[in-house]
DNA sequence: GACAGTAGGTGTACGCTGTACACCTGTCAA
DNA sequence: TTGACAGGTGTACAGCGTACACCTACTGTC
């Protein structure tokens, strides 16, 4: 019976990891408590505490299963190329799991995935030439464009069942909004093809992911050419 | 008698957001708790709803608060120096407020404040000469350094009471993540100067942010002396 | 001066969270 | 056969945000 068949497959770590991802992926992370999860699980609460160690860990857990889906490059590609693809693919991935970026932001401790994944992305500038000094710097200068997200700079994430208001509304508020913020009000209809209907619509995050790594990548570029060293931080001056 | 002096402060918006600023900066943001929040007040916790609509409308409050820190730059500097200046102040205002990072990474809506900032911010770009499509571009590239923080990368944010492993325990537990992740180890050793006891002492956070926003800047410079235009960007390739 | 309206503080209650602790049960080794 | 133990159960507690009904003190109007 049914009931001796879902006593047949016993919890394990990896169950309650990929039914917890499972589960953000299609209900969000705020759903993600451990009776919901347990609940899902046809299990007590308590039962998943012989699993993990606690909620941390669970969350430890799921970003380590993202990281996980994460791509390596392709070999024999020059350290631009090279970091570009591993970055996309880190992208593809957290767009597929889009609780992922408040998961990852959320974490305090970098798990062994987590130094495992950074180590190769560190690897990657080490043997394009940069300096460990430099290397450095790069990346905490990407910071979490390594995980494959920008920092949601505008409101992109309305609540996605909600109606969206109609154009003349839309107009009205960009109108009203720009007496205000007269900048922003320029940018946005600029970014909407000067149709002021279109102004809340939304960015293309995967251009603003993509345009901000080649600014970021062609700078480092540049610096490692120079052999950049904070050594010479002094010498700068401050511009 | 206290209690009447008590009852001669009423409550307030103002008063309610500044006390929980006050508490997030003296225990930490997750200690601003709606109850905990009253008792500070003298108050029953329902109290503050005649103040303010919810948690959330709270931490939208607290964030304006931040902002409201943030000072403008000088006149009469080039747009780069002078978002040099902006974005150092508010990175001196939420290195004040540690838990601000946080707070501002959580909010969803924009409130007038922010939109305000940002507002400064844009003009500055377009002040600088720079195109409404390229301005939007480079906000999005900027992302929460706009805020005066960078994404932690590296996990610096130990408990700060703990102490401190001694010298040897850390080169053993370096030497042991060498093993593992050469590369991380290698980078490790460059900031601590080549002293493997030195290695898990946390990275200059000042400095990483300055380093980044001076290659972002940098680059911003270059595509907007080019003309850059997002029209352009089917003719860039891929790389 | 009487009275109604109202702004603001109170008290209770509900449903949700994570998880400590004691308990039971089925499986396997000796 | 027995005893250990891994793993699922049940109860309980403290904390959270907040809905709702209530009370109280002040204020403007007649």
């Amino acid at each position: 019976m049914a009931e001796e068949a879902a006593r047949r497959v016993p919890l394990s770590r990896d169950r309650v990891l990929r039914r917890a991802v499972g589960l953000a992926d299609e209900a969000g992370i705020e759903a993600v408590s451990m009776r919901r999860l347990a609940q899902e699980l046809g299990v007590v609460p308590m039962a998943l505490y012989k699993h993990v160690a606690g909620k941390d860990e669970l969350l430890d857990g799921m970003v380590d299963v993202v990281i996980g889906e994460f791509a390596p490059p392709d070999p024999g590609q020059d350290w631009q190329a090279a970091l570009r693809q591993r970055l996309l693919s880190a992208r593809a991935v957290v767009v597929r799991h889009r609780w992922a970026r408040q998961a990852i932001e959320s974490r305090r401790k970098r798990s062994l995935a987590v130094l495992g994944y950074m180590d190769a992305v560190a690897g990657t500038f080490l043997g394009g030439g940069f300096s460990a000094d430099l290397t450095h710097h790069v990346m905490h200068a990407l910071g979490n464009r390594i995980w494959g997200f920008s920092p949601e700079l505008f409101d992109e994430t309305g609540d996605p069942g909600a109606a969206p208001p109609p154009p003349e509304a839309r107009a009205a508020m960009a109108r009203e909004l720009g007496e205000r913020f007269p900048s922003i009000l320029a940018i946005a209809t600029a970014t909407a093809g000067d149709d002021l209907s279109g102004v809340g619509g939304g960015c293309d995050e995967q251009f603003e992911y993509e345009f901000a790594l080649d600014v970021l990548l062609d700078g480092f570029e540049r610096l490692r050419r120079d052999g950049w060293s904070s050594r010479d931080r002094d010498q700068q001056g401050d511009r």
